[in-house]
DNA sequence: CGGAGTTTGTGACCACGAGAACAAACTCGC
DNA sequence: GCGAGTTTGTTCTCGTGGTCACAAACTCCG
């Protein structure tokens, strides 16, 4: 999505290793950084690929590679700085400094994201709560006030967002976006089970439960299936266990 | 260079369409069933694989050879009928018949995904709400009683669930994925930031809010070093817009 | 009934990603 | 200081998935 192959073409090389991570390391990277913010939690102060790799729940050879589009960080025959590491990736990814985020709808799901803390400690800031019904309004939701939709292009500029979370109904969740769009948000969450359409430029990442849940179901229809067939002919390909 | 022909050597051939869909495409199938119940509600009765995938938000052409590892549904110089396709999908997915769903962890989160609809509507029936904390028990959330977490095993029997949902305390979450396999949930859906460990057979997905963020703001970390540099040397390739 | 127009289904091709394997680089013990 | 042992960074190979393009199959109209 949104491939931005700029294609840089002057040598600067050497400090440059900021360009082309691909898409699949980009989203692993926060799970190493999670991982090894749990070992520093530990005092463990540094650690083999095998012992991040297994913590994160990869194969140590991909994540090796992974963190070698970063840049060279670790020391062969001995491993990684916890620390060190962690600073690197937190760089990389663009977490050192908060980033303020707004939430837009503010109903069962809006409150609990509101209410996740888990928000707040990994480089994000919740800076304002919108919610368009009257009855919401004035309303306080995790110590921050619910404050009219109509307000998104002045709270946009005013604190510098350029990340927007969605969780709306799906019928209102195109409005939101072009709205956001149009206040100058680059990049949006959304929790609308809706495909949304922006202009090139502005990043769209969804979270689908039922999606996910259809995913699951798939597979364990086939499950069962395969069930039954192992007990119709028992000839299945050499699965093992 | 690094042009392999992967060269299979042989015709494979024989479709066998039930088997061997490929995950990609399994994961776009839930968005292809939304697209045409969308499409039904507003009376729609068939379509082309272009109308569809423009309303799936995908290329046409993804489209129609994702369908076709399900079977030849369409009838060429036409398109699809919405209803015959809808079906044919639901039963690839096996949501024809709803799926039993428990939930544990009925805090923020849990209580929004109990009263999430979109859940019942799409294949999915909520038939327990666990939670190990003494004041939940007894309450009633989105219409069902809080249950004891102890319970569970005796739940998954008698209600043949096979799927649950975990949206407790991150460092709770392995605990209560052992208990759901030791009780024979096969599939999990995870909310709880932290790498679940689980044998062979049983199938995780997780939603992690704060990965799908970081993602973001990696992308806008470039985008805003990209602006930087183009108003450095003012040479980039014309991304219009 | 036949040709023009339309749309599906699929084969070919290419880019991306996963994993195995290994050389380079470092530490430690002697 | 040097060899043995360890662990990283990278190369190579292969499978998966995305896109293009086109033949096959259907409808419609004259
Ligand atoms: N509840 C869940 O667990 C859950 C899970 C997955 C997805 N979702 C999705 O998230 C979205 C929100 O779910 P919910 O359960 O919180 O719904 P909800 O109805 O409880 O809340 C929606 C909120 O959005 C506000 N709103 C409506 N239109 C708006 C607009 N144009 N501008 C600003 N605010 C507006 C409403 O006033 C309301 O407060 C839905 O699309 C739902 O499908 C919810
Ligand atoms: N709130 C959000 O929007 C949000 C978003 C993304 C992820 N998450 C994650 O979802 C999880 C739940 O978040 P929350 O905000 O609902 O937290 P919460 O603290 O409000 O709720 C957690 C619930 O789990 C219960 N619980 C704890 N240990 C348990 C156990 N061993 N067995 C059964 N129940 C147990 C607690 O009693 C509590 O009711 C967390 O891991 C959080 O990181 C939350």
């Amino acid at each position: 999505m949104t491939a931005r192959s700029t294609n840089t073409g002057e040598g600067s090389g050497a400090q440059d290793p900021h360009r082309d991570i691909p898409e699949a390391t980009v989203a692993r990277l926060p799970v190493y950084l999670r991982a090894l913010t749990s070992l520093a939690e530990r005092n463990i102060a540094s650690c083999s690929s095998e012992e991040l790799a297994t913590a994160a729940g990869v194969n140590s050879a991909k994540l090796r590679k992974d963190l070698s589009y970063l840049g060279s960080y670790g020391t062969r025959g001995v491993g990684y700085d916890v620390d060190y590491l962690s600073y690197q990736i937190a760089r990389e990814i663009g977490v050192t400094h908060d980033w303020p985020v707004i939430i837009v709808g503010i109903g069962n799901l809006g409150q609990a994201l509101a209410n996740f803390s888990g928000f707040s400690s990994r480089g994000f800031r919740t800076v304002a709560l919108l919610d368009a019904a009257e009855q919401m309004q004035g309303r306080t939701v995790a110590g921050l006030e619910v404050r009219p939709f109509a307000d998104l292009a002045e709270i946009v500029a005013a604190e510098q967002v350029s990340i927007g979370v969605i969780s709306v109904p799906a019928t209102a969740a195109q409005d939101v976006a072009d709205a956001m769009v149009e206040a100058g948000i680059s990049s949006i969450l959304n929790f609308a089970p809706a495909v949304l359409n922006v202009p090139p430029g502005v990043d769209v990442r969804k979270v689908d439960l039922s999606i996910e849940l259809q995913i699951l179901a798939y597979h364990e229809s086939r499950k069962a299936a395969e069930a039954d067939e192992t007990v119709d002919n028992g000839s299945e390909e050499g699965i093992t266990a």
